[in-house]
DNA sequence: AAAAAACTAAAGCTGCCGCTTGACTATCTA
DNA sequence: TAGATAGTCAAGCGGCAGCTTTAGTTTTTT
């Protein structure tokens, strides 16, 4: 399908376990690399292209000092995933809304008629 | 790695555009199974499998009546999503409010210092 | 200066996911 | 009742995502 859009690349990031865990985290505080590792059951190699995937989609940044790389996790890169939430449950509530308008209008039909 | 939450596999559900595509399309009304196919440039049998995925989910309930399968779109199946995105950002939120607070108690080491 | 620590980069392997095809069932329409 | 419509089921295939391994670099420690 070839779709390159932010919400894309951030939804398929956050589908893997892993990610979600780092970016769990990563929301409680900074880390190096290899504290980030730790818990993992993988190389250490897997763990950086896990990062890798979380910064490309903006979720993750970081910093190298020294031989140390510092990874932060960016709370603005859940906005997209965000916004798309909000919008299908305003769509599915403004559907709903015209349900209730319609099924209204027939009631108002029925008591005029009745009246 | 054997996970089997609600929250990965409805983020799993969500991670491919043709999955979104059809839930956009259900957050806007029910639809038919073929209408729901008809944009895509696939097979029927490949969206029945999507609308299946959708439906372990909890995404979408789909209700057969004669020979057509009408599908709706289930706000409540967002909910382990919205939840994981509130959790993230109310957990960097509170890292911030340490680090401020850590901040300010500096200062307030510095001025009574200074006092 | 040598060894250890903390990554980095690249190549290769494997399992799974999304898709197709084909064969089938059930329901509606002419 | 014949044909068309709508969906179901299952088998199989190809690509790629996630992992490993190996070999490197840079920085720190001893």
């Amino acid at each position: 399908m070839l779709n390159f859009s932010q919400i894309d690349t951030s939804m398929r990031a956050l589908a893997e376990p892993t990610r979600r865990a780092i970016v769990e985290r990563l929301s409680r505080g900074p880390a190096s690399v290899s504290d980030l590792a730790k818990p993992f059951d993988m190389s250490l190699a897997a763990v950086v292209q896990h990062i890798h995937v979380l910064e490309e989609c903006g979720l993750v940044v970081s910093e190298k000092v020294g031989r140390v790389r510092t990874c932060r996790f960016e709370p603005a890169g859940l906005e997209p995933l965000a916004e798309w939430v909000r919008e299908r449950k305003l769509a599915a509530e403004r559907k709903l809304d015209r349900l209730e308008a319609f099924l209204a209008a027939g009631e108002q039909d029925k008591e005029t008629g009745n009246d």
